[in-house]
DNA sequence: AGGTAGTGTGTACGATGTACACATGTCAAG
DNA sequence: CTTGACATGTGTACATCGTACACACTACCT
């Protein structure tokens, strides 16, 4: 049943994804759904936990800076792979036990590396709310159902009415709709907040670009 | 009849927003809302314009560095004051006429500060991405209807469960469920990003720590 | 043979978004 | 003052959704 869940999730997105067509997908009656699950709410949840469950987690030997990355990756991927993940675990409390895994890993590998106690918990925090929010913001804007397209209509909509004296900067930049789906920008800036949480990590600093992985 | 839109989310959340309940608050019968907007959808857009609206710009003659903290800051401001805007923002295409004017002022402070073109928006991008992501998880937590008891509710049951030997970072670290709605940790993640930012300008590198605004 | 648990069924209800046709009020042009 | 257009509110109706409740059916253990 989860599985069908999941593949109905993938097929149709989260607003197809119906108590009823679940059951019908299943060749069952609505009602035998609440066998399995109390309500909607609980089916997410677990829907939620089963994708945090498809991110990989990094070999625990890398320094922390690789580590991080690999795993904000490894979450990026993940996310997008069920496309509407990312807003249902941003939308909600979230804490699935699989979360607890992605916790440890960073954990582990910023204590590993020496970090002071009281920057541990805030620079895996940062990295995790800025992986989410740039994926968040990432996958509707990916192709998809109409996604892509009403959002490029809005863009040009919006765009097309602007003032360019008003909005000089905006215009000189001249932003790309597609910007918040490109990797280059992913990476951008989960490079500089790496960066910046090394000078913070209130221990040895660099050790950093020498990363072997990737 | 946006006004009353907006404290009716104000009041009960975004679930409690109803067509009908609206309505009835306006002593009108439902289907007269859809004389001034065209579908729910629509009127959901209308008020996270309106939300987005009431971010305020900090001055433009900041330096880059402060521009962009207050900006984050006004940012995170206005999202906590209409509770469910952050979700609503981060879930749906966005961009209504008022993101524009953030753009604009994060691409202003940016460019003045001779930043390289290419590196402008992946820049504001990052800022913009970490700070939504930052509130979209914070605000949840925050207290307000269920949530903050559904929360811990769901955090004792799961790190209730947990295995000091399996996760034995996570039991070191013992990480707060209060974290992601302090302020601190927000401003531990942007004053990151903002350094690795810094180091990316293309540019003259500091002048970043003697920000006379904070 | 009988009981007990797990699972599927049928029917039903309330809530929600919204289509459609109709009523009412306001106000400018004749 | 009348007329007609336009904006706004009304009433009724429907499809879709989540889910409560009472009832089967099957399987397995005793």
């Amino acid at each position: 049943m989860l599985e069908a869940a999941s593949t109905a999730l993938a097929d149709g997105g989260l607003a197809a994804l119906t108590m009823r067509s679940l059951a019908d997908r299943l060749g069952v009656v609505p009602m035998a759904l609440y066998r399995h699950v109390r309500n909607k709410e609980e089916l997410l949840d677990v829907l939620m936990d089963e994708a945090v469950a498809r991110v990989v987690i990094p070999p625990t030997d890398l320094a922390w800076r690789a580590g991080l990355r690999a795993l904000a990756h490894s979450i990026r991927t993940a996310m997008i792979e069920n496309r509407e993940m990312a807003s249902l675990v941003i939308a909600r409390p979230n804490l699935g036990p699989n979360s607890i895994r992605i916790g440890e890993y960073g954990f582990g590998v910023l204590r590993q590396a020496g970090f002071r106690a009281d920057a541990v918990e805030p620079a895996l925090n940062a990295v995790l709310t800025y992986t989410l929010g740039f994926v968040a913001l990432e996958v509707p804007r990916a192709e998809g159902a109409d996604g892509v397209a009403s959002i490029s209509a809005s863009l040009d909509s919006v765009y097309g009415t602007l003032d360019s004296s008003e909005f000089p900067n905006t215009f000189a930049v001249n932003p790309s709709p597609g910007a918040l789906v490109s990797k280059d920008q992913f990476d951008f800036g989960l490079e500089a907040l790496l960066d910046g949480i090394g000078l913070r990590q209130g221990g040895p600093s660099s050790e950093a670009q020498a990363g072997r992985r990737r």
